[in-house]
Parts: C-alpha cells; structure tokens; sequence
DNA sequence: ACAAAAGTGTTGAGAGTACACCCATGC
DNA sequence: GCATGGGTGTACTCTCAACACTTTTGT
C-alpha cells in the first residue's frame, strides 16, 4: 500500500504531465441517518464546536483516514456519534464542488443510513451530548450543503422504500401490519389505504406470519409478522421481480 | 480557498482528535462514455501506457486537480480523450476501497456519459490514439475495478432508460421512431414489441413531429420526431408522472 | 356498552402485452 | 414486381385505486 509518489503520463491519464505528483484531496463522509420516532421521520444531526459554524447543526460525518476506505469511514463516524453498530447504510452521492466548503475544497462523500428507534435507544449511551433528532419536516439551519444531502437522501429513501425493503430496517423485527404501514406513511410522507396496502404486502410473500400476537395496547391485539428475507432471495433466483 | 491546515476537534467531527490536520487522498474521475454504433451499444476504453497494467485497457479518467470540482474534472478528462464538450454525464459511485488500486488509496468517483455516434465522429479528431470503442457485450480486460464501473453504469442506464430521456441523447436531434426504438434495444439488450413501443412514446407526448421525412434510405421515408423538452417539464409542473 | 385499533373484498379504470397485415418507396 | 423497412388497431390480462363495515379486545 505504497503511496506511489511518482505521476503518470498523459496516455496513461492519471495526472496531466509526466512526472507531477497527484494532487491530494481532504475527503469526508457524512452520514443522513433516519429512524422514525413519534410517528415522525427524523434524521441525526450534531451541533458543531468549532468555527466557521459554530453552534450550527450538520450531519455527523468527519474525514475519511488513511487507512480506511470511505465505506469504513462513514460506518465509524456513525459508530462513534451513536454508538451503534449494525444499521442499513448506503452510498447516496459525492459532492465534489469547490465552494461547498468554506475552509477549502473537501469532497463529500454522503451516504444514508436507516436503524429501528428502538434499538437506538438501548445503544445510544455514547456520546449524543451534542447530538439530537429533528423531523424531516423542521430542519433547523444546516452548515455547508448539509441540507441539500437530506433532501436528496430522503429522495432516495422514498423511492427506494416502493422497490427495495428498507422499510423494515426502520422495524423491529417483529411488526404489526398497523406499523409497517405507518413507517410507509411517515417515509413517503401521505397517507395510505389500509387494504390496498395489506393485500399488497400480503401477496408480495415477503412477510412470514409469526403467530404471535401485539398484546400491548388496549384494543385487538395485532398480529406480529416477521420480514422473510430468505423468501425474497428464492424470488429473485427465479428471477421473478420483487421488492429487495 | 485556503487550504485550512488546523484541524478540529471531536465535536466538530472533522478529525478525529484536536489539532490534527485533515488526512488527504488521491482522487480520481473516471467515465463511462456510452455510444451506439453499428447496431450495437459501446463504452470508450483507453489503453494505459504505464505501469501497473501497462497495455491494458481502462476507462478514460484522472486525477481530479486542486482547482477544479469533481465534476469539472470529470468533463475535463472527457475532453481531452475525446474531444468533445457537450455530453449527458451523471455520476455514478464513488469507490473507496482500500485495495482497488495497486499503487495505493485512490477514490474514485464514477461516472457515466452517453453521446450520438455521429456528433462524436465530427469532433473526435483529438487524441483518440490509444482509445477505442468496445460492444457492452465484448469487452477486453480491464484494469483496476473498471469493470465493475462498466457493469454498474450498464445497470443504471438500463434503468434511467424506463423512466427518463437519457434515450434520446444518443441520437441526434431528429429521429425517426425506429431509431429510437434500436436504441432503446440496444440498451436494454433485448426486442421490444414495436406497435405497443411506438403507441406508448406517442401518447407520452413528448416527441414532436418535424413533419420532415427520412429519404436516406431505399424504402418508405419515416417522420423525423423531434424530443419535446418543453412539453416534459410543463407536464412535470402538473404533477404528471413522466418520463424526464 | 363503548372506545380503539384490527381485520377483511369487490368493482372499475387504465396500463401493459400479445399479435399480423397493408403502405410507400427504390431498384 | 419485389424487397425493405414504415406504419397501423384490437382484445385480453393484470395492476392499481377507491371505498365501509365487522371483529376483538380493554375499560
């Protein structure tokens, strides 16, 4: 893993002259994370310390190091502002322009990433002294281009929750049919027709039927259901289109 | 654009611990520039002239420089493989891995590009020494993890084709539904019916017809459509779903 | 008994798919 | 007149959207 010191020439395009040196660029990667909490749609924001934007909101995020890939970076950074090690995380865009930055050009590396609120709280012990969750519907002032990053991850995860199961990583893993909808409803932000909505989940086949029941509350108790992901991979071997 | 060379503490999540200046990396821009030609869908690939993989093919890329956005770079590097100034260019992914490149840590930041053949031939009287088009479903080795680039940039365009205009970026301004047919066959690799392909563009309403004719040829002359930007993005302000 | 959420089917409209023949031109 | 690609319509299937009442439990 040497750093190769020496340029490249011109047919072999990495560098413009023979000999130059690459140029080095700072690369952060910052991290959209969503979870739903209270029947709303919220995302991780920390409060910065330092100038410029002091006191400002911004994503939790940091520079990518040496010895990591940007993948890993994101993963850390995530890690060490909540404390949590196991959530959906996906590679939403790089943001490259050289302004977005007022302390100079740093590439942007951003991703998403979705985790169960419940889960959340059991880890979230660490260091959220400066962090808190905001409804995607009131967001604060954000540093940098912080808030186009959310509107585009929140893009994204409401396309990808009508073709994809990222809904279910917002889920316990035992879920009422009550509940899987409402995380559609908050996500997509609209309402959703209750039996159109279960009939359509209920024939995709992605859904295993625990057998237990949600004694909890004070009416009927719900049925819990589980996300049957070995279902889904059997569906796609035969190549029939389902939602992963 | 100062450089900013102090760093920041672990509130601010820029740095991992007070006073440590930002790590930086080498960052490159490499292109999958799509085309039809002969009947068939082709990426431009160049042949590295030095080491690692001297003699190998790769995709047209580079460093991105301290004066330019990543985008910029990208559309520069474009340029001077190619010649050419106006294409459809979109990022793709950026890759961040440890291991893909021998040298060392190098992120790249992918995209992908499409132009009409013809525009091309007219320009591409540069550099095109050591470059090539290769057929989608023949391509040579690759160095580095260009070919996981082509088949994720193959991946996306198969998409972006069913919901957006990228189609018609491969042709030039006018064209006759039949054309855009074997493009849209091209891309996705496979026949498409052609009564219900051309009843659908039509009732999109996006194309306009030129009332001009096709003569080229030795048999019945076709209308030349025109693509209807305009009349996308009016559609687009109702609330339409459409094509874009 | 009543409040509160769980659960359940049918119908109509529109989109997608399958499919075969005549037309205009150059040679 | 024939070869070549241009151009056209219908019927079936399937998916999506709209829509209201009964059931089960706790209090």
């Amino acid at each position: 893993m040497t750093e190769s010191p020496n340029g490249f020439n011109r047919l072999g395009r990495r560098g413009a002259s023979t000999q130059a040196p690459q140029p080095h660029h700072a690369v952060a990667a910052d991290v959209v994370l969503f979870t739903i909490q209270d029947e709303s749609l919220k995302v991780l924001l920390v409060k910065r310390a330092t100038p410029p934007f002091r006191g400002w909101w911004s994503l939790p995020g940091g520079f990518v190091r040496k010895d990591e890939s940007v993948d890993e970076a994101a993963l850390r950074e995530l890690q060490e502002e909540t404390g949590i090690t196991t959530v959906y995380l996906e590679q939403l865009y790089t943001f490259g322009d050289l302004d977005r930055d007022p302390r100079g050009h740093v590439i942007s590396v951003s991703y998403y990433a979705v985790v169960d609120w419940g889960q959340f709280q059991l880890r979230a012990r660490a260091a959220r002294l400066s962090a808190r969750w905001f409804a995607v519907t009131h967001l604060p002032n954000l540093s940098f281009d912080h808030r186009k990053i959310v509107s585009l991850a929140l893009e994204r995860l409401r396309n990808k929750v009508n073709y994809t199961s990222v809904a279910f990583q917002l889920l316990p893993k035992k879920f009422t049919l009550s509940e899987l909808q409402r995380a559609y409803e908050v996500i997509l932000g609209q309402r959703v027709d209750k039996r159109n909505f279960r009939k359509k989940m209920l024939q995709l086949g992605i859904l295993r039927n625990t057998k237990e029941q949600k004694v909890e509350g004070r009416q009927r108790p719900a049925r819990l259901y589980a996300f049957a992901e070995t279902r889904v991979i059997k569906l796609q071997e035969k190549g029939i289109i389902v939602p992963f």
